[in-house]
DNA sequence: GTGAAAGCGCTAACAG
DNA sequence: CTGTTAGCGCTTTCAC
């Protein structure tokens, strides 16, 4: 690795001079920096990132918390993040939390000791996240956050939930399953509620389990037919997706005998036979808002995405 | 952020004691050192990891870099570097090149200016490969990589396109239609002739296209009904994933009409109806690995990782 | 066993 | 406009 030293020396100048060019900064005369630029090219000079960011005390990394990347929302929001921010110079270092707080402090931590600029973090339950951030001060922007005190994006996930519920109500629902993921996390929580309200408005029957509770086929299919369900509401398209396939498998028509929402658009749920119905919450833009956030390149501090219907063939009408 | 200096004021010894203890070498008198862990715990510190790059002139990163995350198998990759790196204390710096050779340099130059300790990087074809390494000299450890006189991890993707053709072979075949993505890349090519060879031995006709060229469904129709396809081969699940929706809406019976092959075993060709039968080449394994080859845990520098079939129901047979 | 001090590559005063 | 220099936080000889 070629230093900021012997690029001076081969230049005829300097460090301090050198550092003006690459940093753009100070007063420095149009040839020399010309001159500067042409020795950088042939030696094919890079500034050391770790020592720049001893002397800021910033270094030009975004740290990345995510439950789990497998699930292609969080992807989504991942290459949001990471495009927008190679545009800017900065670098993503990805953490995956697994849901478990301990996991999310020490990758916190561990973004704090490589000195990065801030982090982007998906929801948590209210409780953790007043924990995370009392844990270590470092700039935080939450994405799918919980609470207007705290910067982020987010979208509206009670009106995410109703939108569910109007979705399969106009497709003649009777009997609704509302699959859903923990409720612990506020997200999830509150599109419940969403949905759980609508229906009961509109006096229309429904159950409710853990997504956990339909890896066993049989109780799933004893779940399905004894009380005979026309329509499943599901947390996210990867629930909706394997439901989908799981309700295939029992021979049942969607979305004839059975229909089925989703929850944030993922690239698979287009992919399906039948489609897949769904509200898209924008991840990837949600992603690149985060970053504009965390940059302050973004003035308003908390912003809040439209949702999208993403009306499809698994769901009637 | 508390520095080394501080822990050593508070613990009444220099800097130089504190550092043995953090780094555990050098002597150090037990019950000092008890006493400055003591204090760290209090002071919440943990050593700036800039200022140990500096000196080390290699920092605890690995830069991955992947076509596109999005992708779930890339994604498996990446989530098996993630887990392994961390265990090792090691964090991932992520990088997608869209399969563009400027995107690849900028983030190897990236990765070399944060002192990366190496970079993971999963196939280009092979001409691009070199230039990348002749490009900067930084440890390179190839996830999926075309010869033997590189580090890294490796399927035998002849033998994977063999594979596939036995598939379906097997489920009586008569016209074939291969569908691959671009073959320029390495692994693409190995497997379509693997499968090509197979089938022309068994005198089997087959078609082939570019992944590109089925985005028009009335021209994919077209291809599918003028050749009386009876089975289709694909590059990867993504590929076989949406062509099974594809031939679905198509109203052809899967697998009966046509049986499809997928590679990869991502997650959600399991989820589909039919479930897609695959070629599992253990993406999260390959990551592990890459990273025990890049940290000099693993001794061999190559390793070929055995493909396992996974017979489903979208072949028939 | 422990401390003093040099120096990793860079930036930002400050001086000229 | 340009150069000199201190110092960011850490590790590692080298003394003692």
């Amino acid at each position: 690795m070629t230093t900021i030293k012997e690029v001076a020396k081969m230049a005829g100048v300097s460090v301090a001079t050198v550092s003006r060019v690459i940093n753009d900064n100070g007063y420095v005369k149009e040839s020399t920096k010309k001159h500067i630029e042409e020795v950088i090219k042939q030696l094919n000079y890079m500034p050391n990132e770790a020592a720049r960011t001893l002397f800021k005390k910033k270094s030009k990394i975004i740290g990345l918390l995510l439950p789990d990347i497998s699930n292609p929302f969080f992807m989504l929001i991942a290459r949001g993040v990471e495009d927008i921010a190679l545009k800017h110079g900065y670098q993503v270092l990805i953490g995956n939390s697994d849901n478990t707080l301990d996991k999310a402090k020490d990758y916190i931590s561990i973004f704090n000791s490589h000195n990065c600029i801030g982090v982007i973090s998906t929801a948590f339950d209210h409780h953790t996240i007043t924990e995370l951030i009392a844990y270590q001060h470092i700039p935080f922007v939450y994405v799918d956050r919980l609470s207007e005190k705290q910067h982020g994006v987010s979208t509206n996930h009670y009106q995410g939930g109703q939108l569910q519920a109007n979705i399969v109500i106009k497709g003649n629902a009777k009997h609704v399953l509302i699959i859903h993921e923990d409720l612990s996390i506020e997200a999830f929580k509150l599109r419940y509620e969403g949905t759980k309200n609508m229906l009961t408005q509109e006096h229309i029957s429904f159950h409710s389990c853990l997504a956990t509770q339909i890896e066993d086929e049989t109780q799933f299919e004893r779940m399905i037919s004894g009380s005979s369900i026309d329509t499943i509401i599901c947390s996210n398209d990867v629930l909706a997706i394997k439901v989908l396939g799981m309700v295939q498998q029992l021979n049942y028509n969607v979305p004839n005998d059975i229909q089925i929402v989703g929850y944030d658009n993922i690239p698979f749920s287009e992919m399906t036979f039948p489609q897949i119905t769904t509200i898209d919450q924008s991840a990837y833009h949600l992603g690149t808002k985060a970053v504009s956030k965390l940059l302050n390149i973004d003035d308003k501090p908390f912003e809040e995405i439209e949702l999208i219907i993403k009306k499809r063939q698994s769901t009637r009408n």
